[in-house]
RNA sequence: GGUGCGGUAGUUCAGCUGGUUAGAAUGCCUGCCUGUCACGCAGGAGGUCACGGGUUCGAGUCCCGUCCGCACCGCCA
């Protein structure tokens, strides 16, 4: 047996025991006659001392110790004469009997330590020595109490956790797929799951009407701080429910990981609901952090008319108020200005106005506009005393994102986006269709399976972009967690969707052909939802990027810094792949 | 595909308007040190300034290109 304890589990009450840890050496203070070892593991750090009263060769062994040496350590556990509040095993220290070296290491190229030194780059290639850090190991345990308590809740509704194919169909719709070339059918190829999508619905077919999986889902898309090529879905699906159910029996879900994994109740009230229209209308975002207000309101026309040419011959104009920001200096204004004009948003401006203690409104625009519709604008944008109205004018889809983009910057300068406080909401009724004007056609904004507001059926005839998705996603302080909707079980529907999305009868039997098939054979009313698990940890834990809830990420590229992956390969694994590089 | 920022000691960074021997902190090595816990003290080693080209009497510094990293836009049913 290599140990007897743990290096966090030591306390008081241990004193006398003797006791054999083993661990990592973090940190060697030696004082010349006797020597600390902080000894670490993932439990805790515990201190090891070798003094005059140590069998004498311990000293020789402390003194050729370097940083991440692994060491078996055994003496006997003691109150220290002076504590260290700081550690969990603060109160004691081994005096060691017996030290032996396990495993030599060479100097680590960054401290391990809970602010490493190191940089991103390096920490990746050195993936496995990063992960020996305590801020990593949080990570995957916190990751590791969301999937226990996924499991636990969904296998006491009922659920059945059951596997899908990873080597399945490349399908044009959505995402790129990643392919994988079949040795054994020179010329095809598999491709990786986007999702389970359809073999959840199958699955539904086949009777087995509460199924879930923790599953990996693979996209060839472009990389961010929150987007990986491969990357794990709470997939889940069941039948015979309306959106209702569906909703009810995820809010639960939600509500258990709250209370397991953060120890946090949230109040007895469902989580707000609010439509797509309203999210783009008022916070324009279909993923609105609600954590705070600064709601963006609309200027109507007799707000807007006064000669001043920006607002006159915009489409839209939208305006928000920051709490207590009406003391913003010049140079902070020109950076939020410098930030809608950025490319990415394309604002070609920003107004703004102050209001002042007595109620009278200054603003940049003051020659076209009277106080009378100043203070109009303070009442549309709730903006009180002391308060920045802040005015975008434009294309409506560009002056939004701009005002979206104003309003978080603003949230997080303010401080109203506070870590530990959180806001989930559900988005419902997005809008089934989204027109694309480079290919002249409708796309399926959720995906081609998605069933639309029945009401809205008719609208399929005279205007398809109005027609309403039976479709929800999950929201927690403006990340979108998870989404889903209620899927088409009927095979004509389905074959009408396909018809609107510009498929061909062969092009739908071709690629959704096992799918229509299925229908065939009685299929039950059914819908589902797949969470980012990935990104629920991030949110957890208060940060943007996924990559550390990941315990071996890919890079920007999409490249494996450590194993260095994707590589090229031998030509003859190309020739039996019948494969031919350019 | 595009935009922005960055690449200088093992590591994290500073290095001004181009000028003589490129600095700091930390890590590492050596010595000293009996209560440290960011141990302390003294000393030491450590550099292809990402790569290639250009401008210049002279380039870490300016210009062009390439590569790499990060963030974002497009993309992500």
């Amino acid at each position: 047996m290599y140990r007897t304890v743990t290096c966090g589990i030591l306390r008081h009450t241990n004193a006398q025991q003797t006791v054999t840890l083993a661990g990592w050496v973090q940190k060697v203070r030696n004082l010349g006659s006797m020597a600390f070892v902080d000894l670490r593991d993932r439990y805790g750090i515990t201190q090891i001392v070798v003094d005059e009263t140590s069998p004498k060769e311990l000293m020789a062994i402390v003194e050729s110790l370097g940083r991440e040496y692994v060491l078996q350590v055994t003496g006997v556990v003691r109150l220290r004469s002076a504590k260290n509040a700081k550690i969990a095993t603060g109160d004691v220290e081994v005096l060691a009997s017996e030290i032996k070296i396990l495993s030599q290491s060479e100097t680590p190229p960054f401290t391990i330590e809970e602010n490493s030194d190191g940089g991103d780059d390096l920490r990746m290639q050195y993936r496995y020595l990063d992960l020996r850090r305590a801020p990593l190991q949080r990570n995957l345990m916190l990751r590791h109490k969301m999937a226990q308590t996924v499991r636990r809740y969904l296998d006491g509704e009922g659920f059945l956790e059951i596997e899908t194919p990873y080597l399945i169909k490349s399908t044009p719709e959505g995402a790129r797929d990643f392919v994988v070339p079949s040795r054994m059918n020179p010329g095809q190829f598999y491709a990786l799951p986007q999702s389970p999508q359809t073999f959840k619905q199958l699955l539904m077919v086949s009777g087995y009407d509460r199924y879930f999986q923790i599953v990996r889902c693979f996209r060839d898309e472009d990389l961010r701080a929150d987007r990986q090529p491969e990357f794990t879905q709470i997939d889940c699906e069941m039948a015979f429910v309306e959106r209702e159910d569906v909703l009810c029996t995820f809010e639960g879900m939600a509500r258990a990981m709250f209370h397991d994994v953060l120890g946090k109740d949230l109040d007895a009230t469902p989580f707000p609901r609010m439509s797509y229209a309203d999210a783009m209308k008022y916070y324009g975002s279909d993923k609105p952090d609600i954590r705070f207000g600064m709601r963006i309101a609309e200027f109507s026309p007799e707000l807007r008319s006064s000669g001043f040419a920006p607002f006159d011959s915009a489409e839209y104009v939208g305006a928000i108020a920051a709490p207590g920001a009406a003391s913003y200096t010049r140079k902070q204004l020109d950076e939020l200005t410098d930030m809608v004009r950025r490319p990415q948003i394309g604002a070609s401006g920003l107004i703004y106005a102050r209001v002042e203690a007595d109620g009278t409104v200054k603003s940049s625009v003051d020659k076209f506009f009277d106080q009378a519709i100043l203070r109009q604008w303070a009442a549309a944008s709730q903006a009180k005393a002391g308060d920045l109205i802040l005015v975008v004018a434009g294309k409506e889809k560009m002056a939004l994102a701009a005002l979206c983009a104003l309003r978080l910057e603003l949230g997080d300068l303010l401080g109203l986006r506070v870590k530990g406080v959180f806001a989930p909401m559900w988005v419902v009724d997005f809008p089934l269709l989204e027109w694309d004007d480079q290919t002249s056609r409708f796309y399926a904004m959720h995906h081609p399976f998605t069933s639309p507001v029945m009401e809205d059926f008719d609208l399929f005839k005279t205007d398809p972009a109005r027609v309403r998705a039976n479709a929800y996603d999950f929201v927690v302080n403006g990340v979108e967690v998870g989404g889903g909707s209620i899927r088409i079980h009927d095979r004509q529907v389905q074959n009408r969707m396909f018809e609107v999305l510009g498929f061909t009868a062969e092009q739908a039997e071709d690629q959704f052909g096992f799918l229509l098939n299925a229908f065939k054979y009685g299929a039950p009313p059914h819908g589902g939802i797949a969470f980012g698990l990935d990104r629920w940890c991030a949110v957890f834990a208060g940060v943007d990027s996924i990559r550390d809830f990941i315990a071996f990420p890919k890079n920007n590229s999409g490249r494996d810094m450590m194993i260095d992956s994707p590589c090229e390969i031998s030509q003859e694994q190309l020739t039996e792949l019948a494969l031919k590089i350019k």
